[in-house]
DNA sequence: ATCGATGCAAAGCGTTTGCAGGGGT
DNA sequence: ACCCCTGCAAACGCTTTGCATCGAT
């Protein structure tokens, strides 16, 4: 089912991890993609049902699991309240705000850049105690006034 | 109910945040404390009940979520499975271990701690946003090999 | 044609809540 | 004496699962 231009970029990622390209999964990515607050499945749902009315809850969670298995998308959490998805799978900074449980990216000027020099080091020290590092999850969590 | 010599410092934490305390609160607290692996919920109630038979699994919850209230413990999530409980509330790194689901604070060597100072002025770049910084999370993901 | 993906409903898990009785202040 | 805390059971919110059907390859 092609609607409209497929995403193929995608449709790699997916092809490689041995998953199917759906309508469904092209429209919760690019839902995804043209929001810069990570939103919850609930969220997702809501937005993509404009697109796919019948698309099913558990299908968006499907979908996400699905992103977040062939690269294309980020799972976060919480301590409260349901997770949340990023369509970024580079390391960045995450700030949370604890008045609306929203997550944006940490835009940073270029001089305060998280220091990448420190961070390969702290994964040196893990790898020769036998950690194999799979993520740095960095988060900066208060409240706006 | 005093059986032994009970902990002042977290009966005055408790007070300053209008809670009294319990044999249960310094059960879990005590537990906490123990052990370097933060646990979950479960474990702790497992833990505990060795002390207190009669507890129960909600007001170990409950009892968590006072130690969270008064300052004494911080709570932690994951992508995957329940809440993790640390008696530590000063900033450090967390290192979660994707077989066990485990998280343990991260040992460094002086010379690696993670820079303050670019945290400082993270903080303030924040600030200068309207954005009152109450926690700063980083946790390194990965597997032991 | 095959076999994975969808949509629905029902179950699952971790956590919270309502309430009667007990314990801290 | 007051009222918070406990323990139990029942409810809750978020997420997953079982299954018949649909659709991608």
């Amino acid at each position: 089912m092609k609607t409209h231009q497929e995403n193929l970029e995608l449709r790699e990622a997916l092809a490689a991890a041995g998953l199917r390209y759906t309508a469904q999964r092209e429209a919760v990515y690019n839902y995804l993609r043209s929001v810069n607050t990570h939103p919850t499945a609930e969220e997702v749902y809501h937005a993509v049902r404009q697109q796919i009315p019948r698309i099913s809850l558990a299908t968006v969670y499907k979908c996400l699991d699905a992103l977040v298995a062939c690269g294309k998308a980020t799972k976060l959490t919480s301590t409260d309240g349901p997770a949340r998805y990023d369509h970024r799978t580079d390391r960045h900074v995450h700030v949370r705000d604890l008045k609306t449980g929203e997550v944006r990216d940490l835009e940073l000027p270029g001089h305060l850049q998280i220091h990448e020099h420190l961070q390969a080091q702290l994964a040196d020290v893990l790898r020769q105690n036998g950690f194999h590092l799979t993520d740095v999850r960095i988060e900066f969590v208060g409240y706006y006034v």
